[in-house]
DNA sequence: GGGATTAGTTACACTATGTGTAACAGATTT
DNA sequence: AAATCTGTTACACATAGTGTAACTAATCCC
């Protein structure tokens, strides 16, 4: 499996937000800031402004602005807001035929231990915000 | 991402080998036991044959046997058997270009949260035992 | 109001990955 | 030698993600 790489775009450009604030920034302007493509980002990005992470204006000087403090922001809220299904999916598609209710009860187990993990996975996510991230970035500088 | 079906094909294999024991079944027979493939069975199992969790032999009444005691085996060994890259991957590919050092620096980040994860993930394997599987199946009866 | 600017959406080709299947090579038994 | 079975390779097919372009919708500015 593979968490997408919409999460990471999103989390780049919400920290190339959080520097700029409170100039909104286009998506051209962003794209060009993080090594992006501007329409794949304004996907991503329009789907944070439904979740009411970033807002977004139109027309000349519009752009896309930071919406909360980037200490409520959290890397869970971005993940959901960006992944529309689960990232760590496990295929565990249906058995055919008859005969095999074992195998058909190992998937029901399978689906329950990686819903445990999924959840796990976002708890974590819960704890990590969006100055945990910058912090951690200009410590290295 | 999604963890692949590889994994669970696996488990229902080693389920089958268990109840079977210690009659070798070739994969024809696992296969229509649990309602895979042969021949993708046997990519599958050769790699458990590698790390030591099955034995196969070939020629006439050959067949795969398990190699271990039921609660010897865990969830972990069999994903790492299996899974050749990390099933729990995160795509932060590289950033091209000048200018984006920032980018760059989260991109480290994200590899550091997920390689965690990864690590959490197989310790909950780590604690799944074939018999614990295949206890649940049957309490489920 | 009209043109410029920008977000939002849709469409599609390209890529990568995984799956299903068949074919063949290698090993063992009888 | 023939039959049986594992192990490996190859390839078509399906699926999902990515990059890109084009179009629509909303807003601003003159």
């Amino acid at each position: 499996m593979s968490a997408s790489k919409k999460l990471s775009t999103a989390v780049k450009a919400l920290y190339f937000l959080a520097e700029t604030d409170p100039e909104p920034q286009n998506s051209i302007t962003i794209a060009n800031g993080i090594g992006s493509n501007a329409s794949k980002l304004r996907q991503i990005l329009s789907m944070l402004v439904k979740n009411n992470i970033i807002k977004s204006t139109y027309g000349t000087n519009g752009g896309f602005l930071i919406a909360k403090n980037i200490n409520e922001i959290h890397l869970q809220e971005v993940y959901c807001a960006v992944e529309d299904r689960k990232a760590f999916y496990l295929d565990v598609s249906e058995v055919n035929g008859t005969g095999m209710e074992d195998a058909k009860k190992m998937n029901g187990l399978f689906l329950n231990l990686f819903s445990d993990i999924q959840v796990e996975i976002e708890n974590k996510m819960r704890k990590i915000y969006l100055n945990n991230i910058i912090e951690q970035i200009k410590l290295t500088n």
